[in-house]
DNA sequence: ATTTGCACTTGCAAAACGCAAGTGCAAGAT
DNA sequence: ATCTTGCACTTGCGTTTTGCAAGTGCAAAT
């Protein structure tokens, strides 16, 4: 692991080279959402990702400087991941997603709820959960 | 092929099932630029894509509403596709990974004046791509 | 000293990927 | 009318990735 070839010089191609696949913005959610987490909180996700795959997913993830793992005040058998100022700067692409996914699929009341408490207002909702988030850092 | 299961409710786990990989919004970044393209087309493009995958991404991207296929003007022989509203509506989330990707990679001059174009007015380049794309529907 | 909890690893079968070559049909050239 | 070219895929096959289940190693609680 450790070296990730990019396709070509465009920044969406080399984007998806880093997180493209059906679980890293899963994971990168559950960041947005908890602040921090630890390896069995993310096997807590209603998608139930494999733990290899979280494994190798966390591995990229914080070999291309996105998420930061440490030490658990409490203990040392567990870990924390945490999202470093590269990964909270895509929370914009993320409430993209959830906006798209909002036009385009049945949500429960509790996504519904959220979303619409968002969109009262995005770009402030998108600047709190920044400061939020660098305060976790 | 036919049928994508959802891991769970959340709008970003359904959307990832669907476009979830390497190659999808790369299909998608190109009818943004293009309006319309051609398979040969798509296999032009920097990535090089596998032929038998991108007929799988383009089977799947029709299948769920975000292209569509038609005939070319010219001759029965081509094939034309463009972009649904569906997939005009993932131009934000292509955006955002457009701006994420100039934060943290080395862009082209071509790459840097396209995004200081956009950023001039983001809402407004968003706005009129969607009305030009809309056209070509 | 033994068990429990947590963060991974390992093994293996199944699926997806990537490359190269092949197929089928339409249109243009001879 | 026949032959060739172009275009949109399909097929085969070796390699890689995924997904599931079970196992390992270490720290902390009992």
């Amino acid at each position: 692991m450790a070296d990730i070839k990019k396709r070509s010089g465009c920044p969406v191609s080399s984007s998806l080279d880093i997180w493209g696949d059906k679980w890293s913005l899963l994971i990168i959610r559950d960041l947005m959402y908890a602040k921090q987490c630890t390896y069995g909180d993310f096997l807590k996700s209603e998608e139930k990702i494999a733990t290899n795959i979280l494994a190798s997913r966390l591995e990229t993830l914080e070999a291309t400087g996105i998420i930061t793992r440490l030490e658990h005040p409490d203990s040392k058998a567990k870990v924390l991941y945490k999202l470093t100022q590269k990964g909270i700067d895509m929370l914009p692409i993320l409430m993209e997603i959830y906006f798209w996914g909002e036009k385009y699929f049945v949500l429960s009341d509790q996504h519904k709820a959220f979303l619409k408490d968002v969109k009262k207002d995005k770009e402030g909702f998108i600047k709190r959960t920044n400061e939020k988030l660098k305060k976790a850092i």
